[in-house]
DNA sequence: CACCAAAATGATATTGGTTATCAAGTACAC
DNA sequence: GTGTACTTGATAACCAATATCATTTTGGTG
């Protein structure tokens, strides 16, 4: 699926006419080789381990294009940074953010999504994208014994 | 009401050990006189209108404040710029955001709330908050004619 | 009421994440 | 190979929010 992303990047910089780079390429594989929500300084500090000489404002303007691009998802936290992820394809999901630790779960449920539709429809709303973040504590911050 | 949530930040005051002040007072009354969700420049020009002398150092302080006392929540929306709102007894709800005005309708779903807990369960998480916003376009901003 | 310690204020500086600027470098169509 | 528009990286600028700190105010005490 890497690779699908890869085509994914480069269709869309095709019909944008943008430029093929070594930073992009580089970029884009660092983010594709990660599971998790970077931020970009995150991303950045790993480009920078095998290529020193890309900059972070490119981790940043290339963060934006992958977002344009279909390919990426930007978050946004409780702390006002930015994170981003991989966006599949057709694919959707929400978040539970443990506030001790930061973990993050993903999950997806159909019916809320369905219910989202619904209260758009009444207010005569069409939804372009949403959000829904569960802030709390995970299994371990709860404490030991917890089940 | 508004002498409801009064009541509620002197008792949170009184429990906090704060001292009673003119400015907390004017921006408590300022933010109660609204049904909006203001950011703190807004507030602050609401209150300089009126009483130019207080900084906006304090209004900030003072929102802060107010969320901590449990009579205002701050939202963050997709700009990265909190707003307030009041924050009402036991009660809670969601936005509808307009990406094309601005416009924000409020709502509430048992039905969401609840498959919230359930999932949150299903991960072992204890909930202490969250927050829902679903984003697109109000029917003045989809077009004129449109249903 | 006068006095005092602690808290609050407001002007200002600072922070931190992100974006804009711009000279220098690079890609790519011709 | 040339030319030009795009891209890059260093840096400055931006902007919301917070920290700093001298000054003022509060609320208790005698
Ligand atoms: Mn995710
Ligand atoms: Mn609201
Ligand atoms: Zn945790
Ligand atoms: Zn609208």
């Amino acid at each position: 699926m890497i690779l699908e992303k890869k085509k994914a990047f480069n269709a869309y910089a095709a019909k944008q006419g943008l430029r093929s780079t070594r930073q992009r390429d580089v970029i884009l594989d660092v983010f594709l080789a990660t599971r998790q929500h970077l931020s970009v300084e995150e991303l950045y500090l790993k480009v920078k381990s095998s290529h020193p000489g890309i900059g972070f404002a490119t981790v940043y303007r290339t963060m934006k294009l992958l977002a344009e691009a279909g390919i990426a998802r930007e978050l946004t936290l409780k702390n006002g940074q930015a994170r981003y992820e991989h966006q599949l394809a057709g694919e959707h999901h929400d978040h539970l953010i443990c506030t001790g630790c930061g973990a993050i779960v993903e999950f997806e449920d159909e019916t809320i999504e369905k219910l989202q539709q619904e209260i758009a429809g009444r207010h005569g709303f069409s939804i372009t994208s949403h959000r829904m973040d569960l802030f709390g504590l995970c299994p371990i911050c709860r404490g030991g014994t917890a089940g």
